[in-house]
DNA sequence: GTGTCCCTACGGGATTTCCCTAATAGCGCT
DNA sequence: AGCGCTATTAGGGAAATCCCGTAGGGACAC
């Protein structure tokens, strides 16, 4: 199956996973696992080719609080090896573990950053001689590469997953008075710049943030920035 | 030359420009340019394979503005090729200067997201018939991604090109006001939930604002998400 | 015709933020 | 030891924001 033709699948985790294990026989990989996260929820999505005991094991010790696979990746643009981690005590933990379940300590993470904020990361893992592994690595980064933007950008146009905070409807003017606010005008600036009133201005920001389920108009500009409404300036 | 090993290369304009070149005669495109954009400063840094006439021309019309070559592809997280643009009016625009540089409508754009809101942009185009551009495209983009990762990565760990702001400094002090004036607490809470006075915690957020650079507190929530200091919530 | 949403605007006052000012402690450098 | 800098701490008063409520007109769908 081509791989990067993802987007003609029904867009299911059934699916998805299917897609991950037949990334793993086309490119001899052991297990390949993709999780998402949105920074506004803290809510992660994930699916894998990993056995049931494992992830069930993973999520009883709570390795997805520490396991540096995934919080250090997060923070990088380029894919990051492995072994780059492996003084990490957090890293030698989870693959103490992870021995037990016929899981090698040697991968690779490739992240992906969205247009808002929220981040997508392939992880994929082989056990085999160093040698071995990095001629693998050399020979399906640029495919693996592919395949994580490919599967990123489809969890990210997917319903069906139930993704995180739905995105409400602000209008054009909540919008405008928002934009200006993330851009540092007052009120008052706003309504002069918009020739209105700013009793008007504080009512359209009044409204963002019900919209928002935000507390505090400082809140309401960062849930905007990751939904995408505004562009922080 | 192998592409990928760009690190080993001298971090200047003159070969980030050779890269390029290189990178152009493998694949067999016509020109190729990067960009990156950082989003507090609306710095733009770029370099490109095109002809010093083009890039004069370009800078005049002022098409940076309003290229939606650039613009649009920001916006996504997956390759954006130049066909879906063609309707736009800027597009049509932009390109019919192009035609006399002898730079066809034909081409793709890659994003590459960085984990603080940066964002990285190689664009390619190459003058052909369309079934041979949608060969040499799918043939292409694996490497072009992994070309775009790699061109990103670097730059951005450039110092040589005196990169955009500067990431400034924040105290811890600093990044948890912050931190809880982005999640909706008020400064009277957060004196409370860190036991100190609310005009200690007044004080923080006007530090963070002040290296921020930004007028007020909502617009250094904004800047802070996109640089990472805090997360929205 | 009715209901809903959007946009507009205001009164009154409470609350919060912001500006200006100031002090102490710790650390690194000379 | 003294100086400069950063981090952390905090008060008075002015300005801005926010809350709560009220309300009219226009566009649109039913």
């Amino acid at each position: 199956m081509d791989i990067v033709n993802l987007g003609a699948l029904e867009k299911t985790e059934a699916n998805f996973t299917t897609f991950l294990s037949d990334l793993c026989d086309k490119l001899e990989l052991d297990f390949a696992t993709y999780c998402a996260v949105n920074t506004v929820s803290d809510q992660v999505i994930g699916f894998s080719t990993y056995s049931d005991g494992w992830k069930e094991h993973y999520g009883a010790q709570r390795f997805q609080n520490t396991d540096p696979t995934l919080h250090l990746p997060m923070r990088s643009i380029a894919p990051v090896d492995w072994q780059c981690l492996s003084g990490h005590e957090d890293f030698k933990k989870v693959f103490e573990h992870a021995r037990d379940f016929n899981i090698a300590d040697q991968g690779l993470s490739i992240p992906i950053h969205g247009p808002y904020g929220e981040i997508g990361l392939i992880s994929v893992t082989r056990d085999c001689s160093s040698d071995t592994w990095i001629k693998l690595r050399k020979n399906v980064i640029s495919e693996l590469q592919t395949a994580a933007v490919t599967l990123h950008d489809t969890v990210m146009q997917s319903d069906s997953l139930g993704y995180a905070l739905r995105r409400p409807h602000l209008s054009s003017r909540e919008c405008e008075a928002l934009q200006r606010t993330a851009a540092g005008k007052s009120q008052i600036d706003i309504g002069d710049i918009l020739t209105i009133s700013s009793r008007t201005v504080e009512v359209h920001v009044r409204f963002v943030r019900t919209k928002l389920c935000a507390l505090t108009t400082p809140q309401a500009v960062g849930r905007a920035i990751t939904m995408g409404f505004v562009h922080p300036k």
